[in-house]
DNA sequence: GCCAACGTTGGC
DNA sequence: GCCAACGTTGGC
């Protein structure tokens, strides 16, 4: 199982949104960034992401599972563009904001620091634990942790 | 709201 | 295939 990160504005598609469509989850598209295509490509049913709001909040605030694997993307008809299912897992008992996120030193290397604007970005499992210690969730059970 | 970073487009 | 122009993202 590989980990990801999607971010989204809130005010464009919130981590309440991705929640009201429960277990059916969602089309992650309009995504017109190879590097966040190819990672989307890579993929798998069963991969697992946070959910980060851009913006405003400025935080990872929920986890999330892929559900259906890199398909064209329904807004557009040019087929260079592919998108993945995602569906709501669990919420951060706590957020992790940026502002943690830069602080920590594990961390420093995450795209979410490096590559700021890639709007689909691979997580390290070092990374997903650390990130997961913080939020208070328990990466395994997905329930809140100690 | 500003502006820097950066990705994409399009002319050559 | 280069590179300037342009548009968008996203933190501040």
């Amino acid at each position: 199982m590989r980990y990801w990160l999607f971010k989204s504005e809130p005010f464009k598609w919130s981590w309440d949104q991705q929640k009201a469509k429960g277990d059916a989850g969602e089309t992650w598209d309009g995504v017109r960034n190879y590097l966040a295509r190819n990672n989307m490509r890579a993929m798998e049913i069963g991969d697992r992401g946070f959910f980060y709001h851009s913006n405003e909040g400025k935080e990872i605030v929920g986890i999330v599972e892929v559900c259906a694997e890199a398909h064209q993307d329904p807004t557009t008809d040019d087929d260079r563009w592919q998108c993945v299912d995602i569906r709501a897992l669990a919420d951060m008992p706590r957020p992790v904001t940026l502002a943690e996120v830069k602080a920590d030193p594990k961390l420093a290397e995450m795209a979410l620091v490096t590559s700021m604007r890639l709007s689909v970005q691979p997580v390290r499992h070092e990374e997903w634990a650390h990130i997961c210690a913080l939020g208070g969730i328990d990466p395994d059970t997905l329930e809140p942790a100690g």
